[in-house]
RNA sequence: GGACAGGUGGCCGAGUGGUUAAUGGCAGCAGACUGUAAAUCUGCCCGCGAGAGCGUACGCUGGUUCGAAUCCAGCCCUGUCCA
């Protein structure tokens, strides 16, 4: 493995977060001469980012603690185009308020992971919404449109595997990936942004903007992508019990993000702590080798690690409170509460309504199958009626690992 | 505009008039085993209903038929080739 002069280029290879860079030996002799500013796209498609926007989030983490300055790009000009990586179906189209609302409510998980502020390494958030609403197309064509050709976008992955698959890719997609290398020439020119990062499927993108500054501006910028994360069983990195992991605490109690880390494969416990924590690598290595259930001390460093840095201490701390208790065979705090009314409501109806259950029906195959306890004994009657006393609690539980508070009301 | 191929449950993909709520695979959930892991085996996997049962569902609309995802017509959408 390469040793780098530059803390930037050792800190991202250390911790696993390089696939590919475009010049390693120029950038790492720009990175350890300079501060180089670096940015990173998100699409503002939801009002959260989830955990497979986390590497990405981290590569920018790291470019700030290595002395550098993170751009984060929401991309409110380029989701309206929609990027064809990676998906079958074109995206649909959001409305200028939803892209609004997405990206204000996007910001608050950069201001946890980011330093923003007015120094020389301080992190910006901009649109490229700002430029790219204002482009004319005939300038674009003439300016930008000229240094395409079609029959290098036709090579481009993105391109050549809806095609393979007699997928249809519209005009509008077509042209993301010049809308995306556009980004990177703004960028340069006025931030002097130098560098940027991205998952292992932007690599095309990154190579056009790198190029299209090149021809017309002859910047000599540089890319690094990431490897895919993806789990030890050959998943893509992201769903909980409750569907993805969001970043946000609206979309995704504090319990269940920590609860996601907390069952990590074992296999990936290692490569999650370099990639996703600062704990220092030497300590990493001695964690991953804990054997048997050792190795679960490892997996509540992670998730407290984790939830703390992407939810604050206090939603950490919180939810490893819970777990202990509820593990533990009681109950915690931050478990989801559900008011049970004075008279009392059918077990299958309090599987629902707390969220276990996705509907009536699948409640009831739930306590048909002998999932279902309230206080750690089995339920054999979808129909019983559960009654709990004003201001007590019992506990529901689906499985071994979803628990719940019944609160008589 | 023309020819051809296609549009089935979260995804892939069978099914071409009747035990078809629709084979199979993947994903998912649960049980057993465990360590809140993995692997393995087993069960479940549209909704409503206490239940008998009912309601929706195979691109859309209409038709044929006792009966259609399956046949017919028109329309919409996608792909390939041609103009």
């Amino acid at each position: 493995m390469a040793s780098y002069k530059s803390d930037l280029l050792n800190l991202l290879e250390a911790r696993g977060h390089v696939h590919q860079v475009t010049d390693a030996a120029a950038l790492d002799a720009l990175a350890s001469r300079e501060i180089v500013t670096s940015y990173v796209g998100f699409d503002p498609t939801a009002p959260s980012l989830h955990i497979g926007n986390l590497a990405s989030i981290m590569l920018l983490k790291r470019v700030q603690q290595a002395g550098h300055r993170p751009i984060v790009i929401m991309g409110g000009g380029t989701v309206k185009v929609g990027d064809p990586s990676g998906k079958d179906d074109m995206r649909q189209m959001l409305s200028d308020d939803v892209l609004a609302a997405n990206i204000a409510s996007i910001r608050d998980s950069f201001a946890r992971v980011l330093r923003f502020d007015d120094s020389a390494t301080g992190a910006l958030l901009i649109n490229n919404d700002d430029w790219l609403s204002q482009l004319g197309y005939v300038d674009l064509l003439r300016d930008v449109g000229r240094h395409f050709t079609i029959n290098r976008m036709l090579t481009f992955d993105s391109v050549r595997l809806r095609l393979d698959r007699e997928q249809p890719l519209t005009f509008l997609e077509f042209n993301y990936m010049i809308l995306q290398a556009y980004d990177f020439l703004v960028l340069n020119r006025d931030h002097g942004c130098r560098l940027q990062l991205g998952g292992s499927d932007q690599w095309g993108n990154i190579v056009n903007g790198i190029e299209l500054a090149r021809r017309i501006d002859g910047a000599e910028l540089y890319g690094v992508t990431a490897p895919l994360i993806t789990t030890a069983d050959g998943k893509k990195m992201g769903k909980s019990v409750s569907g993805a992991v969001w970043l946000n605490e609206a979309q995704l109690p504090n319990w269940d993000f920590w609860q996601y880390w907390r069952n990590t494969d074992d296999r990936d416990v290692g490569r999650f702590l370099r990639l996703f924590t600062d704990v220092p690598l030497d300590e990493i290595a001695r964690l991953e080798t804990l054997q048997g259930a050792d190795i679960n001390d490892a997996k509540v460093l992670l998730a407290n690690q984790v939830t703390a840095m992407v939810r604050g201490s206090q939603a950490a701390s919180g939810a490893a409170a819970t777990a202990a208790a509820t593990f533990g065979g009681g109950m915690g705090d931050d478990l989801p509460v559900f008011e049970v009314p004075a008279e009392g409501l059918r077990l299958a109806a309090a599987l629902t309504a707390i969220g276990f259950a996705a509907s009536g029906g699948e409640a009831k195959r739930k306590v048909a199958e002998g999932a279902v306890r309230i206080d750690d004994v089995v339920q054999t009657d979808a129909n019983a009626l559960v009654l709990v006393a004003a201001g007590a609690e019992r506990k529901l539980s689906l499985g071994r690992k979803r628990h719940g508070i019944l609160r008589g009301a």
